[in-house]
RNA sequence: GCGACCUUCGUCUAUCGGUUAGGACGGCUGCCUUUCACGCAGCAAAGAGGGGUUCGACUCCCCUAGGUCGCGCCA
């Protein structure tokens, strides 16, 4: 047994962790051995999207079953009739598959197990280890209303903990609907061994009887998650640290129902870059946006998983690494702040990681979900593909992001005459023109169209009239690209291809 | 209010009683250079505070402070 109830002499709040070698409390280790199969679960409520944090414990949740040669199953929380909806349910699924996040079989709807939680609960009733509870809502608010006035802390008082049968019957009779609560041990404490947070002692007295069955008779989550983890097998529950109380909760249902507890581990929540809670601005966004933002699954994965979790000072893990390397030992206690900049630059590494062609993929199916992917899905045909794949090499170390990598790549797809910014059309005015128009006759004699051709001619130009290759590329590059930075001159030459090449240094010439 | 958890450079982290406290992001210098990037080289930057234990503490214990989470017929 993992969970045992101590008398109240040990000292409350207690975290005694596990010597080193020793990590894992001895109990666990035997009683999910090798031989037990590891099953994991990710069970999000879809009262919204899929957002970073969940997306973190799906991935820890994913890379320890991985790792264990074990499955993870996805469970819908939607008992919540009120506030879930099937937008949100799909955004789960789509933003899991998204990050690359699979799971076994057919993601399992909590709501519709009712009436399996419910049977657990009239076992409890049955035995003696759950009672009927028909305080009112009123009843309840002014135990709560005394309990602050008298600065204790909210609690059931156990009102209908040891009534008689006949004070039952004759409620019922009134036609009072009851809750069924747990009778949950008063005495003692109760322990979570966490292979996170350690070793966490709750004194018994703090946890009250939780309610398991609504009024309505529908289940509770408390009820639910912990018939359901019974149910599907799981053996190692791995989630926000947010649920560390309700742990021990849990825990005195699997004991009322003689379950075995499965290995916990509470991983510390994100925060924002303030230490605060999570919200939208910190980057409390959806998957969905994390995708609209341009960055790659595989780049988002990476940064995730080293939020709270390393493996010395590795910090590039490619999916398999990820794998061979995660465990929940490495598992931090301490919550971490969400960070975009670190964020941008993993994706960046990841971009230019890619392959022209992988990179190409990316941006073009990531196209519908970009603000300005528009425009450039209108131009898209096998031409513009190929420009696109020609430029990516100088494209992609420009860019952290596919929405920068869409933005640098915009001289591409833009029609004559190109819009200048400012500083452009400034580099053009200064004598930038007259450059331009030097070098127009010399590039059009070119017999063939080349980035190493183009330079030749450009330098062979500089030289002569004594002009710094900057003060010649920079006009060029305004006149080609409508901007002041861009990949390299010559390989936009090449790229672009002579007539429009011309065509648009003409433009400016000429103006 | 009660309870739990947390606290190493600005950020993510390494360290598992003995280190000039390491790496990464970001910042700053410089190099490269047709721009911007990339790349390379270098610099600055940390053990919340206070008590113990110990020959020795970032590491173990206690207290304080701060932060986070929980305390629903929500999940």
């Amino acid at each position: 047994m993992q969970w045992y109830t101590t008398g109240a002499n040990g000292k409350a709040g207690a975290r005694i962790r596990a010597a080193a070698g020793a990590r894992f409390p001895r109990s666990t280790a035997r009683e999910f051995s090798m031989s037990d199969a590891v099953v994991t679960r990710f069970a999000p409520s879809p009262t919204g999207f899929l957002h970073i944090g969940g997306a973190r414990t799906a991935l820890f949740n994913w890379l320890y079953a991985r790792r264990f040669g074990g499955k993870m199953l996805l469970r819908i929380e939607d008992t919540d009739r009120e506030r879930s909806t099937d937008a949100a349910i799909s955004a789960i699924i789509d933003g899991m598959r998204w990050l690359g996040l699979d799971w076994e079989g057919e993601p399992i709807y909590q709501f519709a197990r009712a009436a399996r939680h419910a049977e657990a609960a009239h076992q409890m009733l049955a035995e003696g280890k759950a009672y009927k509870c028909f305080a009112t809502q009123q009843e309840l608010e002014a135990m709560r209303e005394a309990a602050r006035a008298e600065k204790r802390p909210p609690r059931y008082d156990g009102r209908w903990r040891d009534r008689s049968p006949q004070d039952v019957a004759a409620a019922e009779a009134a036609g009072l609907k009851p809750v069924v609560r747990l009778k949950a041990p008063q005495e003692g404490e109760t322990v979570v061994e966490d292979r996170v947070q350690g070793r966490v002692v709750f004194p018994n007295k703090d946890l009250d009887d939780i309610v398991l069955l609504r009024s309505d008779g529908n289940p509770t989550y408390m009820l639910a998650v912990v018939v359901d983890d019974h149910d599907m097998g799981v053996t190692h529950v791995i989630r926000g640290d947010d649920h560390l109380t309700n742990a021990a909760r849990q825990t005195h249902i699997y004991q009322a129902m003689g379950w075995r507890v499965p290995v916990m581990a509470h991983i510390p929540l994100i925060h924002g870059s303030d230490g605060a809670k999570l919200s939208k601005r910190h980057g409390a966004l959806g998957v969905d946006a994390y995708r609209a933002l341009g960055y790659l699954p595989a780049a988002l994965r990476n940064y995730l998983v080293r939020l709270g979790w390393s493996a010395g000072d590795k910090e590039m893990f490619s999916t398999q690494e990820m794998i061979d390397a995660f465990d929940l030992p490495q598992i931090g206690r301490s919550p971490a702040r969400f960070d975009f900049a670190k964020l941008e630059n993993l994706n960046g590494h990841y971009m230019r990681a890619s392959s022209d062609k992988d990179l190409l993929a990316a941006l073009l199916d990531t196209l519908p979900h970009l603000e300005k992917g528009a425009a450039l899905a209108a131009k898209l045909d096998d031409s513009m593909r190929a420009k696109l794949l020609a430029a990516m090499p100088g494209l992609k170390e420009r860019a952290k992001t596919l929405v920068e990598l869409l933005d640098g790549a915009r001289f591409l797809y833009e029609e004559r005459p190109l819009p200048l910014e400012p500083k452009a059309a400034e580099t053009l005015a200064n004598g930038g023109r007259a450059h331009l128009a030097a070098l127009l006759p010399r590039l059009a004699a070119l017999p063939e169209w080349t980035a190493a051709a183009a330079e030749a001619v450009v330098r062979a130009y500089s030289e002569e009239t004594g002009a710094k290759l900057g003060s010649v590329a920079q006009p060029l590059r305004a006149a080609l690209t409508g901007r002041t930075t861009s990949p390299g001159i010559f390989d936009v030459l090449q790229v672009l291809g002579r007539d429009e090449s011309l065509a648009r240094l003409k433009d400016q010439a000429d103006a």
